[in-house]
DNA sequence: GTGCATGCAAATGCTTTGCAATTAG
DNA sequence: CTAATTGCAAAGCATTTGCATGCAC
């Protein structure tokens, strides 16, 4: 799927969902799309109005909330810094962050995720969600 | 270990640290000592005081840093709320968050704990820290 | 045309900080 | 005595919001 069909795909799903496509929104979609890391809003906010979108930081937010609960977009919550968003059409991962680059790497353990449902189970509950974050450093 | 005697024994980890025992740090510690749950910094504020302590929000959050540059609390960041703190005079363990109470539980897994190291191991890193929260709902 | 979306600036909530006054050791 | 600590109010930072204007459909 390239950058363009992505975009499009983004559109398609919040129109139908009646959502307007504004040309901010479209340019937002399209950064969004070309994204491989994990950018805070201000980054992305940065990023449209390079590509010359003339984009407010509150639409920015307004419109990454908006994803968030059309299911497209995560919102990702390191501690002590401000929110990133990563595209929702992966399948789950955890992270892990280098504490001496703040590079932020991705990673599935099935295992880790089944232990995780047998502990909530033991004790009377499911999981709804959960987060893992691993604090690393690279070895020597 | 009573509530005093842990309260002591934070007093004297400070002094010892270089760290004046104040009549506000005294109230925290002791409030602090008596702490089984998660609280934030407003609670802790609030529960100081209502032992007539004295202690302003400002204070609270200073002496919280304090603690935990000490490491003998840990600062806990659960989404979309202020931060809470409990002793870390206790054996590492996760969290579990029940979505509909909000109450936070622990757990530990020691196949968890190992599973994490040896994913970080295999990607040439070594962990620093983590965390592993559980937002989970009871079964019915 | 009409109502949803935008930009701006102000408000919010948590947390930190500058500074003059206070106090522990 | 004097350097660390406090309270207060102001500042900081990320994020949200009220409102008048603008634009998608």
């Amino acid at each position: 799927m390239t950058i363009d069909d992505r975009a499009l795909a983004f559109e398609t799903a919040l129109r139908r969902a009646g959502v307007r496509i504004t040309r901010q929104r479209a340019a937002l979609l399209r950064v969004l799309a070309a994204t491989h890391d994990h950018p805070d809003a201000t980054m992305l906010h940065a990023r449209a109005n390079e590509a010359g979108a003339g984009v407010s930081l509150a639409t920015v937010y307004r419109t990454l909330s908006e994803l968030e609960s059309q299911g497209m977009i995560n919102k990702v919550e390191f501690e002590g810094e401000p929110a990133r968003f990563e595209l929702a059409d992966q399948r789950h991962h955890d992270h892990m962050i280098d504490v001496d680059t703040g590079e932020v790497m991705e990673f599935f353990n099935d295992r880790i995720e089944k232990l995780q449902a047998e502990i909530a189970a033991e004790m009377g509950y499911e999981i709804v969600r959960h987060r893992l974050d691993l604090y690393v450093r690279k070895l020597s």
